[in-house]
DNA sequence: TCGCGAAGTAAGTGCTTACTTACTTAGCAA
DNA sequence: TTGCTAAGTAAGTAAGCACTTACTTCGCGA
């Protein structure tokens, strides 16, 4: 196998066994075992384990998740933030952010083991993304205030109260409630409800 | 050192070290030291380290943390139910809530690590202590569906809502945001902003 | 004063870990 | 065919890990 197919492959399994195990409690032994090659190799391609951690932000995928934000490529939600369809810009953004959350939990666990380790993997992804979301939701919340349509509520608080439902809502079915015995909705069902209950919640 | 306060003791400084790196990155070497003492006593009073990991659940803090809910001993509380004053008994549901994340960082980040980890510990707290804060708050918004005073919406999407307000809030000013830059905001400005929006959310 | 149990430790033990070395094989241009 | 390079491995090594052993110290009732 050419050298950049075999890199991509350690990565990958990289991805899964640290978001399963964390980065302590992954061994160098067990990533090479599941690629299916032995452990020298893994570190031919990379100096060493943390290198194989970091370079992890690094992999195509992963900077397709850091770079595409919720409002590029997706016409509808363009759409309903040009004509101030409130509804339906928070609908979609639920909705995107859940369907994404389920679609990549490796990714999602991830992210909650580094931040827990206080890596540069989990700093970089906030540090990023999430002021980029904060800014883009608190400047439309922003907008609407000042067409008088939404009450006088600290725009920032708006976005945290909506994030932590979604993000929330996702860490359950991820981490505590797999079997759904809590809480069993489709994430259209969550994400209309959540919109709608934000969206009461500030409209005037 | 009597037996019993050395043990609390150990069990006081794991929490501790455990909170911070995860079980996987705590050495029992490292507690030891910590703790001031040598790694052979810990092995006196534990009979491994997943056993010293296992009584943190059954220690006197947990124990409190895990069967005081939020609604025992909170006279205002208490009142707010008892004449149905919707915004109190958020409010002081949210406060409480918040305060005590604030309070105990060490023992949220031990759940979360725990809880990536599948380990009992984060098993036994969301089976005993969240199923039972979806029954006691999903119960309240039934009985104000019934008094006609909120609308008809799944009363356990509006715990989960809440609830992710909340937690995530406490989440990120306990993993990303520690510096308060995206929002920084007290903890009782937090609690009336998240009342308010999940009352207006769901109020008819 | 003695002896005994509880509290403590220094110095291991064997296993696992991240990482290395010295070697083999496969493909392919000259 | 030859020889070179890239892809791969088996078998290490030193350090670190959870856990043990064999021993010491201390307080206290008889």
């Amino acid at each position: 196998m050419p050298a950049d197919l075999r890199r991509e492959q350690i990565l990958q399994t990289a991805v899964s066994l640290f978001s399963q195990r964390g980065f302590k409690g992954t061994t160098t032994k067990e990533i090479a075992k599941a690629a299916g090659v032995s452990e020298a190799i893994i570190f031919r391609h990379f100096a060493n384990k943390e290198e194989l951690y970091g370079a992890i932000l690094d992999s195509k995928s992963c900077r397709d998740g850091l770079r595409r934000y919720p409002w590029e490529s997706n016409e509808v939600l363009q759409d309903a933030i040009r004509t101030k369809d409130d509804f339906a810009v928070f609908y979609n953004l639920a909705l995107q952010a859940i369907d994404n959350h389920h679609k990549d939990e490796a990714f999602m666990r991830l992210l909650f083991y580094s931040a827990l380790e206080e890596h540069q993997l989990a700093e970089r992804f906030f540090g990023e993304f999430i002021t980029q979301i904060y800014g883009f939701i608190g400047e439309y919340v922003s907008e609407r205030q000042a067409d008088g349509a939404m009450r006088e509520v600290n725009p920032r608080i708006v976005v945290r109260a909506f994030l932590g439902m979604l993000i929330h809502h996702s860490l359950n079915n991820i981490l505590w409630d797999k079997e759904r015995r809590i809480l069993n909705i489709s994430n259209e069902e969550a994400a209309k409800n959540f919109a709608e209950i934000v969206l009461r919640g500030v409209l005037k």
